[in-house]
DNA sequence: ATGAAAGCGCTAACAC
DNA sequence: GTGTTAGCGCTTTCAT
């Protein structure tokens, strides 16, 4: 049932097959009268044309896939990284296509579902954060000849890839500019380490934090992981003491520059309530703000836009079009 | 570029391509040493069928299609939904089939990508959530004698309809249990009025809650939505007052159906410290509890299982098995 | 056990 | 403007 196919409604239209394909694809040469009459029938019968067969003629799917990591907490875990599927849908919808998932995983032929797709040309293009985008995967992309987008900006070093981020440097200050005009002077900022050396989005945040301190010529305070606990009770204890510790000033706010460390503060401010004195910030949305004991402050980061910034890049790269921008950053505002 | 086709390896290996067709499709009737030939000769050059084009001869795609409801608030915007996402698509790769996810959403020409995919068969078969399965889109789905598996337990007037659900009465009495031995004597729950009418998942917990309250000779107490607040205030006013109020009794624990209502009373107790003596009850995992101001007690669900089972349902309906269970319920414990 | 050929549903030359 | 025909890459009779 509902089977019906482009040679029957040729048949049911009188006319040939080829026909009918060219009112489905709105090809010229068609006499007004017969399109009528065929898109007619074609409606009667609620035909469909069959997305397979019409991809093996094409020699495309009207897929677009997306490769998510389960693993990758600042993402797909966010409960909020949903707005970013949201966007890259949107326009994937509009532009009729088709939307695959996969995340990374190895079936028991040893063969990655990312692999499969790719080489198997399931999708007509895909997004990939950047933390899935190893040399390997690269590799599959650039030997299929397969358009691509990540999110995340870049981290491999390759000429050329095209990638979708939020601003992180701009967030950085945004951030540290809201603390400023709340009256914040001796605002830490929980980075450093190897972390940042790490991770690039990490560095930018400090960067960010650091040039607008430097702006309101006010003294800059990093901490990193493993001190950070120490450092707070140092601050506290020479406050106590009247000066007499090794920092001089008391800290007045502290910037967190992911969740993780959110939470291992907050965790910790729970056994030292007099830790309540401090502003507390982030990155990315934190609506859970306000049921908590302690507010935090967060710059909002508008992952909607940035999935469908992403997904109109793929689509461009798909159609071949000339200036597509080699990146986009993405800038965020004070969140509620 | 590694548009390796069939035919090639046929060529490659001196044999015709039905030859390797046998091979990839494991056939019966292959030499040993034909057999061993075109696979060393596939093994070297990474063939890979095209699987749209098997697709075409199969009348298959090897894809299983996902419908989501962005605005569906217990779901998809549930920050542990992706669970559910997890446990299919783990089935689903080691079947070695694709995901598809869509969400609702009606592009230019007014047709639904629901519909599109159905109507053009581009997935096996399809898991839904009961949200989504309207009138309309189970007519879809029986005309098109496509496969399917409800998330949540089926709420239309259709015999047969295979679905997958917390066991949301166990969920009740699970809940109230602990409650109970946790020391608590009078608790309520924050359900009823037309919710309870309206979504069976309610009618359900408040269900488990009545029946383990009875079997511990506890009594009842249902407040409504409009009422909640204030009967919260009397109650403590009745305590106030020595007893001389409508409620004998002072309420030591509250059970909120949803987090929508959790969040209701976690606002109103903000302005209302004297509310910290409850013990606050929901369901759904709720792993923020460690961070409020009030700790929550939940019912941890396990949804990755719950996609799991969906999914393998899923396969057995489209296998044709038979003694396929009509639907599952999962049982849930106390979380953390 | 293997090859030849038809066919899955659709598109795209090429004719007329 | 419309019909004919040859593919797209694979599976599956039917021969041999």
């Amino acid at each position: 049932m509902s089977k019906i196919t482009i040679q029957q409604i040729a048949d049911l239209a009188g006319v040939n097959k080829a026909t009918v394909s060219r009112v489905i694809n709105r090809s010229a040469n068609i006499s007004e009268k017969t399109r009528e009459k065929v898109e007619a029938i074609m409606k009667e019968h609620n035909y469909v044309p069959n997305s397979i067969a019409r991809g093996l003629a094409f020699n495309k799917t009207f897929t677009v896939g997306f490769y998510s990591d389960y693993t990758d907490k600042r993402a797909y875990a966010n409960p909020f990284f949903y707005k970013v599927l949201q966007g890259i849908e949107e326009i994937v919808y509009n532009n009729d296509h088709m939307f695959l998932m996969m995340s990374d995983h190895v079936n028991k032929k040893s063969s990655s579902t990312f692999e499969n797709v790719v080489s198997q040309h399931r999708v007509d293009g895909l997004i990939i954060p950047n933390t899935l985008l190893t040399e390997q995967n690269y590799d599959l992309l650039i030997k299929h000849n397969m358009p691509y987008v990540v999110t995340g900006e870049n981290m491999l070093p390759k000429e050329g890839v095209p990638w979708v981020d939020i601003d992180n440097v701009q967030a950085g200050q945004v951030l540290t500019e809201h603390l400023i005009e709340l009256g914040c002077r001796n605002i830490m900022i929980y980075a450093g380490g190897e972390a940042v050396a790490r991770d690039k989005f990490l560095a930018d945040r400090l960067k960010g934090y650091t040039e607008m301190m430097k702006r309101n010529q006010l003294d800059i305070s990093v901490i990193e992981h493993a001190d950070v606990l120490k450092t707070l009770n140092l601050a506290k204890k020479s406050e106590k003491s009247e000066r007499t510790g090794i920092t001089g000033t008391r800290p007045d706010a502290l910037i967190c520059c992911t969740h993780e460390q959110l939470f291992e503060i907050l965790d910790w401010e729970r056994g030292n309530p007099m830790l309540s004195e401090l502003a507390l910030a982030t990155f990315d949305n934190f609506p859970m703000s306000k049921y908590m004991t302690h507010p935090v402050h967060f710059v909002d980061i508008d992952l909607e836009m940035m999935g469908k910034q992403a997904a109109q890049m793929l689509f461009s790269l798909m159609n071949k079009e000339t200036d597509v921008p080699k990146s986009i950053s993405i800038h965020t505002r004070i969140g509620n």
